[in-house]
RNA sequence: GGCCUCGUAGUUCAACUGGAUAGAAUAUCAGAUUUCGGCUCUGAUGGUUGGAGGUUCGAAUCCUCUCGAGGUCACCA
């Protein structure tokens, strides 16, 4: 049970006994440095139930509870705040409680509704970018910190590999490729593709400009050109199933899936399942038909299906075009309910996708509740901001699209001018080195990235990401190897079990404790909130906890044995819990650097 | 124009979801240290939380208005 806990319950106790009332919740917060005591419970909301002066009520309180609980060792009120001074042993039983434990934090016992998580959701046209990156961090860090919250999770993802992008890079390979593979070019499948898919655009636009010397307005000459109009062509033979194009489509789309897995594998991320949207869409339109018999659509005079949702303040929405088509909305509809019917212990779904899609799935939500769809009640859009960079926004039209392979390589080599800056790593072989940079480059990016809310839009700016102070993942790699190094160094017993009697709380010991009791509390609020960033923001807050600790401590040369054991102890707990958070977060923790 | 999100030190981010005097880092400045104006340590400066009202014991947080940034309002995905 942790301190709270406890004093939870104790305080419930009091306040019953001096008020004859009975209190639900207590709330506490950790007391502010400028007061004296470890810990506060906030009194005010207790003045609702018990009118009386808040001082006043603290004092009788904080009397009762040294009188009768052997933990508190003494109290001050400051207004509604009364700070309580808490005996050192019970945080020493508390640390021993937990330092054998290399879970801590993670609840053991797991839900038997599971929680899909969606992320990454690529296009088949083009290489994954620095969008992507953000995208597919979040929600592998959000799957990993449901799961240490107990719950059974399926990472998935949504494969858009139908429509008329990819045939615009399947034309232009026709016509311009030469027989191009990834093979006999080097190049990774979805670069390949993405180079199609981009001379594609340079012949369509100047097909539209000679279309518009010759006298047509802008707008017709973007609707005759005839690579577009082959285009469409090519569209309407691959939903009737012709044979060549629908080989060239599964050609080409196995190489992208080929170069995607590489960069996910260089990301460190990893799926359960994916979806084909050529695969769900039919079955959305089964739904369609079913929702239309039971009047949650409509059809209007040209055949096309809407849903109606001016009674909940959105407007109407089409989810079947007059030609019986489906659009995007069908498709989301279908590989939802395919979802369920794989997986039947899902419970709920969080959809990883950027912000420019929030009224979308508002109405995809709304839209599967009114199908009757008890899970959709537990549908969550894991929305983000755009990533900008110092130099701009990211534009694609613009080429400043910053490709996800070449920040990944970047990143490595920034790692690798700074730690050669600061003189670090001296006497490692090359390849340990190459595997360091490695780590501290992916670190820097994923930290910086999942530090901040999801909500915000970033601005990501790769040198200050890697550096080696403050607020980044190196700094936090870095203390990690240090603790490391300490270890190896001193000879302890991590299986002693130190009590208050035999060894006395350095005031530092005590705050690296309580920062360390707060990580269960960190995994369930971040996994209630889908925040990576209140886990990035505890480890830091661990690490400045630890480096206070460790200045004021000294480790190598205490002069009591079990000083020094309860110091390596330490240590090593912080250790083992820096790594299990940046486990949540998909970053690696290097054993020196 | 309707709807949605965001706005916090010069900068990048926090603030336990309504709690105490809004915190870190970085930058800047001043000291200490030093074979370097580079590394390290200590300290300081820096804020009317975009603005104006309101709700209450208490507001960065909730409500209204307003200004600014972005997004979205497709038979595209």
């Amino acid at each position: 049970m942790t301190i709270q806990e406890t004093l939870s319950l104790h305080v419930k106790k009091a306040f019953s006994n001096l008020y004859q009332a009975e209190l639900d919740t207590v709330e506490f917060q950790s007391t502010r440095k400028e007061f004296e005591g470890d810990i506060t419970v906030v009194t005010f909301p207790m003045l609702r139930i018990v009118k009386m002066n808040p001082a006043k009520l603290g004092e009788d309180l904080g009397e009762y509870l040294v009188e009768h609980v052997a933990e508190v060792k003494a109290f001050n009120v400051v207004k509604g705040f009364l700070n309580l001074v808490i005996a050192d042993g019970f945080y020493l039983d508390f640390f021993n409680s937990i330092k054998d434990d290399t879970k801590y934090g993670f609840v053991q016992d797991i839900d038997d509704k599971a929680v899909m998580v969606e992320y990454s959701s690529p296009n088949t046209n083009k290489p994954l970018h620095l969008g992507h990156v953000r995208n597919v961090l979040l929600g592998h860090s959000v799957a990993e910190i449901l799961k240490a919250s107990g719950k059974k999770v399926y990472k998935t993802q949504i494969i858009n590999d139908r429509g008329i992008h990819i045939c615009k890079s399947m034309l232009a390979w026709k016509r311009y490729g030469n027989n191009e593979t990834p093979e006999n070019t080097e190049l990774k499948g979805d670069k390949l593709v993405g180079n199609y898919y981009v001379k594609f655009d340079k012949v369509y636009k100047k097909e539209i400009a000679d279309l518009m010397a010759k006298g047509l307005s802008e707008e017709d000459a973007k609707k005759q050109a005839p690579i577009l109009l082959e285009a469409q062509d090519m569209l309407i033979k691959w939903e009737a199933g012709d044979k060549d194009v629908v080989a060239l489509w599964k050609m080409m789309n196995d190489w992208v899936y080929k170069g995607f897995e590489t960069t996910y594998k260089n990301i460190g991320v990893d799926f359960d399942s994916y979806y084909y949207e050529s695969n769900t869409y039919l079955l959305g339109k089964e739904f369609i038909a079913e929702g239309l018999k039971t009047g949650v659509f409509f059809a209007k005079d040209d055949g096309s299906v809407w849903c109606d949702l001016t009674a909940d303040g959105l407007d109407e929405k089409i989810v079947l075009r007059s030609d019986g088509t489906a659009v995007y909305m069908t498709q989301d509809i279908g590989t939802a309910i395919q979802r369920l019917k794989d997986c039947p212990d899902v419970g709920g779904m969080v959809y990883t996708v950027g912000n420019e899609q929030d009224y979308h799935f508002k109405v995809l939500f709304l839209i599967l509740k009114k199908l009757g769809f008890d899970w959709a009640k537990n549908l969550f859009h894991l929305s983000y901001g755009m990533v900008d960079l110092p130099s701009g926004k990211m534009k694609s039209r613009e080429g400043t699209v910053v490709d996800a392979d070449d920040l990944i390589a970047e990143m490595a080599t920034t790692a690798q001018e700074i730690s050669q800056d600061l003189g670090k790593l001296e006497g490692y072989t090359k390849e340990e080195k190459k595997d360091i940079y490695r780590i501290i480059g992916l670190g820097a990016l994923k930290y910086y990235i999942l530090k901040v809310d999801p909500k915000k839009r970033i601005l990501f700016d790769p040198k200050e990401s890697v550096d080696f102070q403050g607020n980044t993942g190196p700094f936090i790699q870095y203390t990690y190897a240090r603790i490391q190094a300490i270890l190896r160094k001193v000879d302890f017993d991590a299986s002693v079990t130190l009590s208050a009697d035999k060894v006395s709380l350095h005031p530092k010991e005590k705050e690296l404790i309580k920062q360390l009791e707060l990580f269960p509390d960190v995994i369930q609020q971040a996994a209630a909130n889908h925040s990576p960033a209140m886990v990035a923001n505890f480890t830091y807050d661990l690490v400045k906890e630890f480096n206070s600790f460790y200045q004021n401590v000294s480790i190598l040369g205490a002069d009591e044995q079990n000083e020094k054991i309860l110091r390596v102890q330490l240590a090593q707990s912080v250790s083992s819990t820096l790594k299990n958070a940046f486990d949540l977060l998909g970053i690696e923790v290097p054993e020196r650097m």
